[in-house]
RNA sequence: GGCCCCGUCGUCUAGCCUGGUCUAGGACACAUGCCUUUCACGCAUGCAACACGGGUUCAAAUCCCGUCGGGGUCACCA
């Protein structure tokens, strides 16, 4: 049989970097298998839906690569893949497993409920609902009167079950720590621990793998896939990411806080900072799974051949944006100009620094600056940080890199000096510039170093870079010239 | 509170199942040096961990028990 996997997201706002590891996971263990992954939408609950969440979802596995064979936009043999065109499935499940006797009509209300919780909560004992009895007439009148019931399951007592899971191992739970929990609210909407296994039942799920908040509910879900009578998945519980340097579960609640500390934890903001999916996939990857002690750059096929659910760490993992920023300047080295090119342009043209349309001559400028940059560049949007003056008619000038190339004494009228060697220079190319500046610095007595960065910030504005002549020559004689004048400018009206 | 999961450098992890080869290995980050006109890259070096306490054993990061810490669950949320 081949092996199914699935990702059910709530449509309820953006994929965090969690949940996309889960995902990942699920992905990753189909196609190692040849297998397929299911998408499949939970919105049973439309309390909770947002405007288009599920459209960012979906560009989101689009943008990882992740791929799915069956689900939204794409259907399947086993859909729907939305929860909310499923409602015939759950009722008909339902109706089995009251005919079969595992499941009964509960009457109970809101307050009865809040009070037995309230008296077990005051005897430090774990709520569990029980059945209570209920007289033939009382069920009498009640069905006469139209009162709502939910359906509950009836809990078997006494007995041991065990989950076999392939990350945490066996795990045990006795049925009578188990209440008899609700599978259909009086509304008829199925509930998560029902409606998620009699879709994993209909949809040949073979491996349930999710997050570890889940495994306790796997003991519910193992009984009612007995009453069902289906065959059962193989479940795997991932741990889950603790906050930066922290053993504490990250909250996509808190995502506004770790914004402010300049923390991402949602897979959107690393795309719009320009990271690359393969390095995305590759971190994720790593974050609790590893194959040996050393390999920690994995490109897709790799992970796809080599992943296994037995090397996932069962201990939670806590995000690490510094090792994520690693993984993608190791993968961004692998890029080839062109393919940065490509990166960069969008983020140029969003600050208005890129013609629209891009022309030909344009593209060759950014090929020449992204080729300059070199490894510098580790995430597009660096474009507008590292490279922006490539691209302004005006210089800003760092006022740290001013403070210490360009104040002191004799510097304008070195900068004016050059400004005569770039003038005189012919042809203006690198090695011809490389070699008059060298001639310059050698006939005044001046250290390379005190000729070169002042040069630099005043025809860069920024005390750092690329190489020297790289930026002369893209910049062109006339704007390097333009530069230094008004560089000079600055420096005389003491601003 | 009951039940369940988890606990190796700051972080990701190897080792744990099948005790000795572990004075615990690799990577990120950090520090220093080299390279160099700056920065980045690269190279070299350094810093740094078996949560704690018992037990078993000739020998424990590895097995057992307890404590502490983190997390989950006990919803007519997912």
């Amino acid at each position: 049989m081949s092996v199914r996997t699935r990702f059910a997201p709530s449509p309820t706002g953006f994929l965090h970097i969690g949940g996309v590891r889960t995902a990942l996971f699920n992905w990753l263990l189909a196609r190692h298998f040849g297998g397929q992954f299911i998408l499949r939408i939970d919105d049973t609950d439309q309390q909770r839906h947002v405007d288009d969440a599920l459209g960012r979802i979906l560009d989101g596995f689009r943008w990882m690569g992740m791929d799915w064979d069956e689900g939204p936009d794409k259907g399947g043999p086993l859909g729907p893949y939305f929860q909310s065109e499923r409602s015939d499935l759950y009722k008909k499940a339902a109706d089995a497993l009251v005919a079969s006797g595992h499941v009964y009509r509960d009457y109970s209300t809101q307050q009865e409920r809040d009070a037995d919780r309230e008296a077990q909560k005051s005897h430090k004992v774990a709520y569990r609902f029980r059945e209570k009895p209920i007289s033939d007439d009382d069920r009498a009148r009640f069905e006469a009167e139209g009162r709502p019931f939910g359906l509950r399951f009836r809990v078997p007592l006494g007995r041991s079950m065990v989950v076999h899971d392939l990350i945490k191992g066996d795990v045990e739970q006795k049925t009578d720590e188990i209440g008899d929990f609700v599978i259909v609210r009086p509304d008829g909407m199925p509930l998560y621990n029902f409606a998620s296994v009699v879709d994993d039942v209909e949809m040949k799920i073979t491996h349930v793998i999710r997050a570890e908040e889940h495994l306790s509910n796997t003991f519910p879900q193992l009984l009612i896939f007995e009453a069902l009578g289906a065959e059962l998945p193989a479940f795997a519980h991932v741990p889950f990411v603790a906050e930066v340097g922290s053993k504490t579960k990250m909250s996509k609640r808190k995502t506004e806080e770790y914004a402010r500390r300049g923390i991402f934890v949602l897979l959107n903001q690393y795309i719009e900072k320009g990271y690359l999916p393969d390095a995305m996939l590759n971190y994720l990857a790593r974050l609790g799974w590893s194959l040996d002690a050393s390999q920690e750059i994995f490109t897709r096929d790799e992970l796809i051949e080599k992943f296994s659910l037995d090397r996932v760490n069962s201990s939670p993992a806590s995000h690490d944006p510094d090792k994520l920023f690693w993984i993608q300047g190791e993968w961004m080295k692998k890029l080839t100009v062109d393919q940065k090119v490509d990166g960069v342009l969008p983020y140029l043209a969003r600050e208005g620094l890129a013609p629209d349309p891009v022309t030909p001559e344009f593209r060759k400028r950014v090929a020449s600056v992204v080729a300059a940059l070199g490894d510098r560049l580790k995430v597009f949007s660096d474009i507008l940080t590292l490279g922006r003056y490539f691209f302004t008619e005006t210089l800003t000038h760092d006022p740290d890199a001013v403070k210490k190339r360009l104040r002191k004494d004799g510097v304008p009228k070195m900068l004016a000096e050059l400004d005569e060697v770039l003038a005189t220079t012919e042809p203006y190319d690198l090695a011809t510039l490389e070699k008059a500046v060298h001639a310059y610095a050698e006939s005044h007595g001046h250290p390379m170093g005190q000729v070169v960065n002042p040069l630099r910030v005043a025809t860069t504005g920024q005390g750092v870079g690329p190489g020297l002549y790289d930026c002369l020559v893209i910049l062109g004689r006339e704007s390097c010239r333009a530069r230094i004048a008004s560089t000079i400018a600055m420096l005389g009206s003491g601003t």
